[in-house]
DNA sequence: AATAATAGTATCGACTCGAAACATTATTAT
DNA sequence: ATAATAATGTTTCGAGTCGATACTATTATT
């Protein structure tokens, strides 16, 4: 088997095994990653629109995905305030909770029993190998806000740091989520 | 972030990706999946329930997978000669062009387009986590067939090796590619 | 010969997915 | 201001996935 054919296997294969562990506890795997995403999104990016470019698809396919979510009481739905077209997305408790157990728990643990180095190893090669993707597609990378190019640090603690894109104040924990505006420095 | 969860994002995601890219000339992921297999298993394992094995899915679902693609013209079932339960499945010279033509090239592209030991890493990664993850779901490998316990090389050119599971005679060609009886030796 | 195991198919309901049409609400150009 | 345009979501459609379950036919076992 030559090497490319080596590569798609290896990643066709993988990436199967790992939406198979998203049928799990009720849900589907495109719910799972809505739920996953969520969890770690800040308040700029906690809507239908980021959500539907963080996965890749379509705003029909994520409408549904978000109706079948906010049924089952995992989402909760409410009006953006400046916009009126806008949604804004909020995990419930119900949906907080899931999250905590995710559905890739067992691939994680399964990482977690292979030697220090190899995990290092595999999460490095995990990394390069999406933003590469990411980049040849024109992707988002959704990272972490603090590490944004228009984050401002305010060192006085308690009082908040700045986006100076969205000329918005930041919490702590706020800054340390993922943000559809993230463009690192 | 802290690690395990950024080792599920990164994972997650990615899969995502991969499964994104599935969707072209108008077939479907899971087609994709059984296309790519076809073209590389033995004859023992072209039949539904191997892939299904392979795919992690069950039986219905790979039966109407086989439905499909069989009615878009790209595969072939015919009875096996010996058990009459069994379907044998083949390629049609439709479904070997668009196996040659996979979805995922431009994945494959894409890392062609990274220095060679970053290549190599990323595929050796990959394989180190597959093997993990199908080790510890006790999945079987479908690994090359000469590369099989059961295999028996036959030194002399023009006359076949042999299966000693099944006790089969195997050409060459047959010997390099996948199966769901290998063993690793 | 009866029973169990195996290989597949058929049917169901919930869901995904892209595509296209459709509101609403914002923004921009005139 | 007001009209054109862009952006945010929803709805609907048809094809397909997926697990679960029930079912058929064939082969193996007892």
């Amino acid at each position: 088997m030559n090497k490319p054919q080596q590569f798609i296997n290896l990643l066709s294969r993988l990436s199967r095994l790992v939406n198979h562990d998203g049928h799990s506890k009720g849900l589907k795997p495109a719910q799972w990653d809505a739920i996953r995403y969520l969890a770690q999104a800040n308040r700029f990016s906690r809507s239908p629109g980021a959500l539907t470019i963080y996965l890749g698809a379509t705003k029909g396919t994520i409408s549904q995905t978000l109706m079948t979510l906010e049924k089952k009481g995992f989402v909760a739905k409410t009006q953006d305030l400046h916009d009126k077209r806008a949604v804004a997305l909020k995990l419930t408790t119900a949906g907080e909770n899931l999250a905590k157990e995710d559905a890739l728990k067992p691939f994680q643990r399964m990482l977690s029993d292979l030697p220090a180095n190899e995990q290092n190893d595999i999460t490095l090669a995990l990394e390069k190998l999406l933003l590469a993707k990411l980049r040849s597609d024109g992707n988002k990378p959704f990272g972490i806000c603090n590490t944004c190019r228009h984050f401002r640090k305010n060192n006085q603690s308690g009082s908040p740091h700045f986006c100076d894109l969205l000329k918005e104040p930041l919490c702590d924990i706020e800054s340390e989520k993922i943000c559809v505006e993230q463009t690192p420095a």
